[in-house]
This record gives C-alpha cells, sequence and structure tokens, in this order.
RNA sequence: GCGGGUGUAGCUCAGUGGUAGAGCACCACGUUGCCAACGUGGACGUCGUGGGUUCGAGCCCCAUCACCCGCUCCA
C-alpha cells in the first residue's frame, strides 16, 4: 500500500470538498503553482496568522524579560508594499542571483549557469565542459527569471520594470531607518510582517507547500552584534516552541541546524524548523520556517551598496568601473545607542515563516482517521481534524437535538450570543445527530452543544469534545465562558 | 526542463466505438431522537480543454492544460 500517497491525496481531497483549499482559477483549467483558500481555509490560515501576529507582536510585554532571551525588548509591525524601488533587490543580492542567465543541454538534460560553463564539467564527459562534447547541444543562454517582472506606469516600457518581491524581509530592512526614527524603539527590538510574497520557482510541486504565490511571516530582529548569537539561539528556540504549542508532534518537527558549509559566508548560523509532511518520503522533512543569522549584511548592503558575500569581512562588490556595482542608498543606517555612546549597525536575527506551509502542515497534523461506534455499538470509520482550538476555523457548532417542541429557538438563542461574543459558531439542525457530530469532526470543530428536551426545562445543555467524544453538562449561559477558556488553553 | 501515470456528478470511482452510470455527499417532506438511521421525492455532467478520425467518440489519434510519481531545480 502506498499509505504516502494515500494519505496526502485523502487529505487534499477533504480540502476540496469541505473548502480547505481549492486549485486557483480551476473553472479554467487551474494554474500551476497558485492556490485559493475557501472558506474554512482563509479561517484557519487567518488564525495561523493571527495567532503569529498576537504571540509575536500585540500580546508582547516589551518591559518583561520573556523565558530564554537575554533580555527584555521591543516588537513592532509594518506592511510594506509589495512593489518596491528595483535598486532594492539589487542591493539585497536577489537581482543578481535571481535574473541569471541559465543554458541546457537536451542531450545530458543538465542545466548551468551560463557565466558558470567554462568551469562546469559536461555529465556526459566530465572531461569536458559542456558543450565541448560531440553530443552535446546546448541552447541559448536563457533569462531565469525567478523574480516576477511587472512594469510600473500605464505607458511604461521596459525601462520601467519592478518586480514582486520575493521576500518580505527588505520591506523591514529599507524601513529600518523610518522606524527608528518614529517609535522610540531601542536595540534590542524586532519588526514583524505578513505578507505576500512571489517566485518562479522552477517546479511548483506538492499541493501548496511549493507555490508561486504564497505568504510569509517575518521577523526581523536588531540586536548589538556582542549579543547576536544569544538572541539566535532564544529565536530559534521560542519560533520552534511555537509550533510545539500549536499541536505539531514532536517526532514529526525538528530543528535543524545548518552545517557549516551550508551556511552564506556572512551568517553565523542558520536554523530550519522543519515538518515531515505526508508527500515526501521517510525520514525526509519540509522547511517550514528558517532561521537566520543575518550578521549586518542587509542594512549595510543598503547603506552602502551590495556586498560581496565572499568576502570576509564583507566588502562592497565593485563593478568593472571600481564602483559599487549595486549603489546603496547612501543612507546612514547604523544605530546610536545613547545610553552606551555606542554608535554601531546592528546585526539581525530574521525568523522567516510559510504561513501556507504553516497553514499545510497544521491540516496534514490535523488530519486523522479513527474508529468510533455508531448507535448500534458497531465500529465506523471517521475522519477527524484535531487542530488546536486556537486554529479551528469553527470553533463551537450548536444543535437542536431535534428540529421542534422549542429546540431550534433555544439553540438559535446561544448561536446569536456566541456570535456576538466574536466566537467562530455554526448553527446545523439538519438530519440526524451524529451525521452533524460527524460533519464538524470533519471540519476540526473542537466543540459541538446540544440543545435537548431538559435544556428547556432547566436551561442546561451538553457540550461534546471532538477528541475524546465526552459529553458534559453545563449551564447554557456558562457555554460562553467554558469555550473562551478552553480556546485559551 | 525531462520521463511515466491520471483526468467522467461536490467526493470516490465504473463505463474498451452505439441512450451518461453507481455509492457517498447535498436539498425538500415525513419518521426517528445523542454519535455517518429509514422512506419518498429532488437537484447536480462543457466526460479537463482544443482539434482530428468515424455514419457515430467518454472510449481511437494529435496538441494543450492541470494534478500525482520519479529525475532536475529550489538563490
Amino acid at each position: 500500500m502506498d499509505s504516502k500517497t494515500e494519505r496526502m491525496e485523502k487529505i487534499v481531497s477533504l480540502c476540496k470538498r469541505r473548502g480547505f483549499i481549492f486549485q486557483s482559477s480551476e473553472i479554467y483549467g487551474g494554474l500551476n503553482g497558485f492556490w485559493d483558500y475557501g472558506p474554512l481555509g482563509v479561517e484557519l490560515k487567518r488564525n495561523v496568522k493571527d495567532a503569529w501576529w498576537k504571540d509575536m507582536v500585540t500580546n508582547h510585554d516589551e518591559f518583561g524579560t520573556p523565558p530564554g532571551a537575554p533580555q527584555g525588548f521591543g516588537m513592532v509591525g509594518l506592511d510594506c508594499s509589495i512593489i518596491m524601488h528595483p535598486q532594492v533587490w539589487k542591493c539585497s543580492g536577489h537581482y543578481d542571483l535571481f535574473c541569471d542567465f541559465m543554458v541546457d543541454c537536451r542531450e545530458c538534460q543538465a542545466r548551468f549557469r551560463a557565466d558558470h560553463v567554462p568551469s562546469s564539467e559536461c555529465p556526459l564527459k566530465p572531461s569536458k565542459h559542456p558543450g565541448e562534447h560531440d553530443k552535446c547541444k546546448l541552447t541559448e543562454p536563457r533569462e531565469f527569471n525567478l523574480m516576477f517582472k511587472t512594469i510600473v506606469g500605464a505607458m511604461g516600457s521596459a525601462e520601467d520594470a519592478a518586480f514582486l518581491r520575493p521576500e518580505t524581509a527588505q520591506g523591514i530592512f529599507v524601513n529600518f531607518k523610518n522606524v527608528c526614527d518614529t517609535t522610540r524603539v531601542r536595540i534590542p527590538f524586532g519588526i514583524c510582517q505578513v505578507g505576500k510574497s512571489f517566485r518562479n520557482e522552477i517546479t511548483p510541486r506538492n499541493f501548496t507547500f511549493r507555490s508561486r504565490e504564497f505568504e510569509q511571516m517575518e521577523l526581523e530582529f536588531f540586536c548589538h552584534p556582542n549579543s547576536s548569537m544569544q538572541w539566535y539561539q532564544y529565536w530559534r528556540d521560542r519560533r520552534l516552541k511555537w509550533y510545539t504549542t500549536l499541536g505539531l508532534a514532536g517526532e514529526r518537527l525538528q530543528l535543524r541546524e545548518h552545517a557549516q558549509e551550508e551556511l552564506s559566508h556572512y551568517s553565523c548560523g542558520t536554523s530550519d524548523i522543519e515538518y515531515a509532511f505526508p508527500f515526501l518520503g521517510a525520514g525526509e522533512f519540509g522547511e517550514l520556517e528558517g532561521v537566520a543569522h543575518r550578521g549586518d549584511f542587509d542594512l549595510r548592503s543598503h547603506s552602502e551598496g551590495k556586498l560581496n558575500e565572499k568576502t570576509r569581512p564583507l566588502q562592497v562588490e565593485l563593478g568593472p568601473d571600481g564602483k559599487p556595482k549595486w549603489a546603496g542608498s547612501g543612507k546612514d543606517l547604523s544605530y546610536f545607542d545613547d545610553q552606551t555612546r555606542e554608535r554601531y549597525i546592528p546585526h539581525v536575527i530574521e525568523p522567516s515563516a510559510g504561513a501556507d506551509r504553516g497553514t499545510l502542515a497544521f491540516i496534514c497534523e490535523a488530519f486523522h482517521e479513527d474508529n468510533q461506534p455508531d448507535e448500534k455499538g458497531e465500529m465506523q470509520s471517521r475522519i477527524v481534524m484535531k487542530f488546536h482550538p486556537r486554529l479551528a476555523p469553527i470553533k463551537v457548532a450548536v444543535f437542536p437535538l431535534v428540529k421542534k417542541d422549542g429546540m431550534p429557538e433555544f439553540a438559535l438563542d446561544l448561536y446569536r450570543n456566541l456570535k456576538a461574543a466574536g466566537i467562530a459558531t455554526y448553527y446545523d439542525q439538519q438530519a440526524a445527530i451524529g451525521k452533524r457530530y460527524r460533519r464538524q469532526d470533519e471540519i476540526g470543530t473542537p466543540f459541538c452543544v446540544t440543545v435537548d428536551g431538559q435544556s428547556i426545562q432547566d436551561q442546561t445543555v451538553t457540550i461534546r469534545d471532538r477528541d475524546t467524544l465526552e459529553q458534559r453538562r453545563i449551564p447554557a449561559d456558562k457555554v460562553l465562558e467554558e469555550v473562551a477558556a478552553r480556546l485559551r488553553a
């Protein structure tokens, strides 16, 4: 049995059937690498992003020191434009890396960077370079557009080309000075941003995991160079714990510290938080979030001009004319600490998470098939999405046991009260009660409240737990309190 | 980008050149009354898309798109 494929197919099918995730432009045949979130999916993904934002920004206490942190720190948010000045991408390094000219060999089906052909080996004849072997059939160098290009202005031409951002991070770096000048933040502090990014991935694959349009949740944390390693370790551990807290199991989640040779030349450390997605082979993990120590590469590049990653210490990359290959803004992006009278360029720790990948991981982790007894006591299979209550698209479903004797009216009242309190609530009076429970199990609703004949007499209802199937009878006016408490837990 | 597979109802799939099907799901009514009940009725199809062959195509041929698997790629 190919359980790996089967399991993923069941998950994809459920996502479609229940309105979590649809193919983009499906009625036109779909579009490779793009996906839409349906009515339940949008709630789920929103809950993931909200959990991130609240845990990082809204609920952050800048006057306390979180467990494991070297000291207290500030956290603020930002939402910047998707299209930015083209020079941003030249200084960030994306332009050079994302716009390479590539050469394909039709014979050996290999691809080479055009500028690396003289130093590459032909796979068929390793003693020769690509193109030198009799059988080589190289294509003309073709531009490899890893960034989406667009034209700014209705009458714009190629000279007005701009790019859709391939990451949200650069918007934070170029606003570093603005934030420092306007918010009274002091180092150490972080700037958070959630937003769409775009990359022309070579091969979109594995459902939403590798998409061309995706959403990131990024923090750029600015700190003193001397304490940067401590902060790197703090964020690495804290970010891992965030996923655990929201329900990703220990063995399918891992932190993988990059080996020295994997690191960018300027980085003192990078870790990936990875999840064992069902579509991957045994022992394989896919990246959810990268936590990188970026040193002062970004702020210096945007100030002095794009730095050459291969130099140590980092130096501005020069063009043939001896001037910076890509000029920086020329703005001073250093930080002045008026307590210590020290001026320095902060180092940056970057936890960069994929919102769609996280959402997909929570979906995969939540997916369970188990057996539960039906009314005759015979075991029946059921699909249940065991979302953490904080992430579940619907928190409570309210049912009248039967649609008569005042039960629907009682149940609707309760439904409206819960909605008014901001709880995502669903009302259902159709079909047998057992079927309604199963419908909610399949979309991961953690609590079902049922109004029965006794409710009309004594104002109590039963509240059922999705995972244990346990039911307790509580006063109807305690439902809100009960649910709210379990959402916090 | 390369090779293989798949594409028929919301979902899972049957249908091998001659009237478009099943199960589940969905809707209505009745019945039941706490874990996928039953009865009756109902709605739901560009057979992925476009061409071609044929008297006739869901089925054969070509192209194309999407998804899955394996390579490649993933700064």
